[in-house]
DNA sequence: ATATACATGTCGAGG
DNA sequence: CCTCGACGTGTATAT
């Protein structure tokens, strides 16, 4: 790992084409190949290229090429604060816990949440417009579809519904299928158009929803 | 800025949990207190946090806050490779050109390459659900509303586009719109959306493109 | 502050 | 390998 630090200009050719004029940046030189650009605010790189790459360097120029995709960085070097390469060494692999599969699995568990008598079907059942997250019958055995989302419902979740929707009620014994979405919050426009096509709108929260789904383990 | 390079493990806490296991890594904390920490492949951050956040430190944890979220990473410190601030300036702005904005430019130049007779009326047209890319009429004088993706275009586009027709149909005099999605590519669920729903799908090549838009300049 | 759409999105699962 | 949707999406823009 080569960390850089330098005033700088930058440039990129790809699938776009970036220009930064003179500044302080951070670079940083994988042993993979990619390339980081950091400027001085931000979570994320200004600028960056996955390897593999080949590197070409001069006193003042380094031209980053990614071969696979013919894009192009060119770090022109005004001033250099530091340059160090540091021998390191990491065999560690993130782990993540809480992503939206998580929480079907919860919902499943608790989907007295959503609606008393709802029985689910299937999980991710295929249709020709995508996959259902829930698959399900309410207490008068009609089909009951539920899009869950782990963030707050925008318009784009309620017509994901309906679209699903609309590929069930094309089979006669199954229509009229019922649509729903259950999210921890709902946009303004999302709950408009929900009304408007008949979507019903579930509010859940999922700090509760963990404690419903595994009660046991709140006993002590 | 601040550089850390160190052996060190990392722990997050917010919209989900991660956790990795000792190894080294490269650290950055700016000024506007983003954090983010880079493993030592992928051109990406493993780790990071948005600004503005509050910092505690101690001899060999440094945990980071984000008041606003009640984010939290944690950074349990285990041997320090090196540890730098640098004073560093940078007021320069990146430029982008090719994005979904300037394709529009182009296309606006050669709306033959969409539909002949096509005339533009207005770029993105506000409605009462979002803008339109292109609002125009078509040879006999009909709305068409155009939406534009610079790459492959899913079934969203379709919608969005399908949100803004109906938007406009509420206009009796407006009605019945015309919709067109133009992109270089189609998903397979996008075009059957597509066609269900009366929306075109126009393919368009962006380097094509270019030349159209500007014939003069491929003269010489 | 809120809502919307773009992004060099990136990533991973499933067919 | 392609297709598709989630993402700690982040980021800019307009209301």
């Amino acid at each position: 790992m080569r960390v850089l630090v330098a005033h700088c200009e930058i440039g990129y050719a790809g699938r776009l084409e970036t220009r930064l004029a003179a500044g302080d940046r951070v670079v940083l030189f994988k042993e993979d190949g990619s390339v980081c650009v950091h400027a001085l605010t931000g979570a994320k790189p200004i600028n960056y290229m996955a390897g593999p790459t080949v590197i070409e360097e001069t006193e003042d120029v380094i031209r980053v090429r990614r071969p696979a995709t013919s894009e192009t960085l060119t770090i022109l070097l005004l001033n250099v604060h530091a340059d160090t390469s540091y021998p390191l060494t990491d065999d560690a692999t993130i782990e993540r816990q809480g992503r939206e599969l998580d929480l079907h699995a919860l919902l499943v568990r608790a989907l007295h949440v959503i609606e008393d008598g709802l029985v689910l079907v299937e999980r991710e059942r295929p249709t020709d417009v995508g996959p259902v997250d829930l698959y399900c019958r309410d207490a008068s055995g009609r089909v009951t579809l539920v899009e869950v989302k782990r963030v707050r419902a925008v318009a784009a979740a309620v017509e994901q519904v309906i679209r699903y929707r609309e590929q069930v009620d094309l089979t006669p014994a199954l229509a009229p299928a019922r649509a729903i979405v259950a999210a921890p919050d709902f946009a303004p426009q999302a709950r408009v158009l929900a009304a408007a096509r008949g979507v019903e709108c579930v509010v859940f929260d999922p700090e509760t929803l963990r404690g419903e789904a595994a009660p046991h383990l709140t006993l002590f």
